[in-house]
DNA sequence: TTGAAAGCGCTAACAG
DNA sequence: CTGTTAGCGCTTTCAA
């Protein structure tokens, strides 16, 4: 007792004159845990992300974990060093927004016993938990919106990204075209490169438009959408009059836009909360969950472009 | 030569056929370097950090280090313990965007004799490196365009925040309407508060501007400029007929708007390639430079709301 | 209940 | 020029 007090005593001393604080360095290498949680996302702006973050640091936050971001900027090589690097680092836990080819690199990690959590994306065939929002769905609902207000040619503007969500929402467009006896012409459908930038996917919508003349178009990205939006402006185009516009993820511009732009909403925060929830549950902070592969509803949202 | 060459071999069976990487937090603990660099923003949302991010990151990675981004959503404890989390974790140096009250813990990493560069902000009387747009000059330039144009009543809305660069544009907006022979009224001016959600300011400019009746409205900060944007459309208010609007820092919307919005810009690329130089110096990568407390200049870039 | 000692994985200094 | 050793600052184990 007498020398607990001490103890306390000399604890107190030492932490508050000398202002010592634990070199978590030594305490990693000692312990091999660190509290801290690596998001690797794609890309750092972007409004997606931008809310993800914010949602997830302040679940993770209760609960003394840390987050540090990282971008793979979409370059495999980038992604799998900085998966490396947080390995070797000790981060407790991964949350990832993968990029394309990334499957291996997650198996590695997933393989090593370490938590981690994919976002927005999966790899179809591998066992890594996953929260994303139903694109499939999300997509069919857009279009078979666009069919249901009589629109004739509607055409599609994707990337030419090879994972999971993108595939989907292409697959959802041709599809949900063909069961309303519609089919869905090539002609219809502009594939852009994804390193392109803005001026180039504006070039090759103008090109685009002009030669397909669909009178509604998706994009299935909001950034496309938003290179959309800077054609039909120079363009000078009317939307809904003459070109209906929907875009598949919301962006800050589409509600302030004039017209408001019709958008297929993803439920970020759910996205958020459901993925730090498998985390916690991968970390043993919780019980483990049944379902560890989620796709979550989209939400249309009717606005004045369509 | 021989051993060398067996060892050689050793190190390559081992490299390779046992997937052998060093582990960095034991390196970390031995030699007290990272090569990480600890990127403190405020929100990490925001066009401004987006941009500056990716331009830091592209600077640093041929050095070899890497970037990683912590938030404090503008929180002084959550900065405080940030900055000590990375500290602990050994990052070798820091960039900074801060937030008011962390001046204290800005000295004491510098004293502790870690590299660290400020950026976006800095504190009158401290020694700290720091970049940023030169934001006086800025204002002191929109409002004078706006003069120029024969605006009559111009009213300003800014925010709470107890930081130099807002006070630097609240002050220029006040000085350049005086250097013109006008005097600044307290009511042409908005302060909201910083921690107001969108919904607030865009109520609290309502009023605002019902009372107020300016001709021309300067906002001190792009996330106010699109609330005012917000204001504006459900107002159902003519741009520039009836309201000149010019905002300070760019954001994507403003291109995109009808009518485009005139801005003053900052330099983010210069902004983000000096911050680098300067920690590279700092670092010893790069010999010291004399100056290393700069304000860049503005641009300001005309369009059609003035 | 408390203090001493071992060792996490690496690099630096040191002896062979 | 190589191979061994000490020790970065902690936590954990073990003996006192």
């Amino acid at each position: 007792m007498r020398i607990s007090a001490r103890l306390a005593d000399k604890i107190r001393e030492v932490a508050r004159q000398e202002g010592y604080q634990p070199n978590q360095v030594a305490v990693s290498l000692r312990t091999g845990k660190s509290k801290i949680i690596g998001l690797i996302v794609d890309t750092i702006s972007g409004s997606f992300f931008a809310s993800l973050a914010g949602i997830i640091e302040k679940e993770m936050e209760p609960h003394g974990y840390r987050v540090i971001y990282c971008s793979t900027g979409n370059d495999l090589n980038k992604g799998e060093e900085l998966i490396r690097m947080l390995y070797q680092h000790h981060v407790d836990g991964f949350l990832i927004i993968p990029t394309s080819g990334m499957a291996a690199n997650i198996q590695t990690v997933r393989q090593a016993g370490k938590p981690l959590v994919l976002m927005d994306s999966y790899f179809p065939g591998t066992d890594a938990p996953y929260v994303l929002v139903d694109n499939y769905r999300g997509m069919s609902e857009g279009v078979q919106h666009l069919i249901d207000k009589r629109y004739q040619k509607i055409a599609l503007v994707c990337n030419d990204v090879d994972l999971i969500q993108m595939k989907d929402r292409c697959r959802a467009y041709t599809e949900t075209l063909e069961q309303n006896g519609r089919n869905a012409s090539p002609r219809l459908i502009l594939k852009t490169a994804f390193h392109s930038t803005r001026e180039e996917i504006v070039t090759g919508l103008e090109g685009f438009i002009r030669k397909a003349k669909p009178d509604a178009v998706v994009f299935a990205a909001n950034y496309l959408g938003v290179a959309g939006l800077e054609y039909i402006k120079k363009a000078g185009i009317k939307v809904p009059e003459e070109l209906a516009v929907l875009c598949f993820d919301d962006h800050e511009i589409f509600a302030l836009h004039h017209p408001e732009i019709t958008v297929v909403q993803q439920p970020v925060e759910e996205i958020a909360k459901t993925a730090v929830h498998l985390l916690f549950a991968e970390l043993g902070l919780k019980k483990p969950v049944a379902d560890y592969q989620l796709q979550l509803a989209p939400r249309l949202v009717l606005r004045q472009s369509t």
